[in-house]
DNA sequence: TATTGTTATACTCTATAACTATA
DNA sequence: TATAGTTATAGAGTATAACAATA
């Protein structure tokens, strides 16, 4: 039964440690921190919200209009064939629309719809609740060292 | 060529937004800053290294012998369904064996072999080495804040 | 030659559900 | 009934490589 293991000889072995070497390290612990706050994030937005990816590319449209899929890797850090499916994602659901652009027939412009813009307004406060409620163990001055630390750690990008 | 598109028309909406809203994003920044530590910590330790999960697992294992599956699964917040090609692939290189427990036939205490406390040791300096170098523009106090925030994030963990 | 958008493909990480053998 | 380990399976998220159209 349970109550036996917490006396047997495996638990008192992690008794012996107090602090394993995992917890030392930056990278474990920033994992952690992550996890949290995406299924927290994929939790409140629900079932039919968007995925973060999605959201922070409806995000960077709707704030950078005609701008390109392959900005949009860019800015995002990830791969422009990785865009594909999340553009293809917020144009079915009618938030954008791939416009050409006249003078480079290679390019097309992402342009936000009136639908996508309001979307993405209650989208935006819907995630802001969701980071305020979840983080209410943080003052907003620790919010804001955190991000300056994040940061230090983004500028070391190659 | 490129040099036009530094002055067409999408580049110079994005002279006008100051900050992106993804910025204010503690989620967003936590990602980034995450895929930057897991990638130097991957190509650091190289094809053959610990993946950072394998890593980990070892990690618990070398400082909590004995301990279970179930229980390494417990605390690295992941299903148990997930350890089993995590502790195969320790078990195939010799760095762990799967024991039986006397007195209950269900479980399998996990310890570390000879080889595999060496390969820890080694692999925690490797780790150590990747996060002092990458991490180098943050002081020590720095890290012990930046730290402290994410366990303050862990801890709102249900 | 280089770039944009795209497709095909594969790999990693993770979850869910169900099975088995035990308890 | 419940738990440990396992299998099968599926779904995100991402990367690489190649292609057609265009520059």
């Amino acid at each position: 039964m349970a109550s036996v293991r917490k006396t047997d000889k495996r638990i008192e072995d992690e008794a012996l440690v107090e602090t394993p070497d995992l917890e030392e390290f930056i990278g474990y612990n920033l994992k952690r921190a992550y996890v949290i706050v995406q299924s927290d994030f994929r939790r409140t937005l629900g079932e039919d919200g968007f995925a973060p990816r999605v959201f922070s590319a409806l995000s960077l449209v709707v704030q950078y209009p005609n701008v390109t899929s392959s900005g949009l890797a860019r800015m995002l850090g990830i791969e422009r064939s990785g865009l594909v499916a999340i553009v293809d994602e917020l144009e079915g659901r009618g938030l954008l629309k791939r416009t050409n652009v006249p003078g480079d027939r290679r390019v097309q412009a992402l342009v936000p719809t009136a639908k996508g813009k309001t979307a993405y307004a209650e989208a935006r406060a819907a995630v802001r609740a969701h980071e305020d409620r979840l983080l209410s163990n943080l003052s907003d001055d620790e919010k804001a060292t955190l991000m300056s630390l994040l940061g230090k750690i983004r500028a070391t990008e190659a």
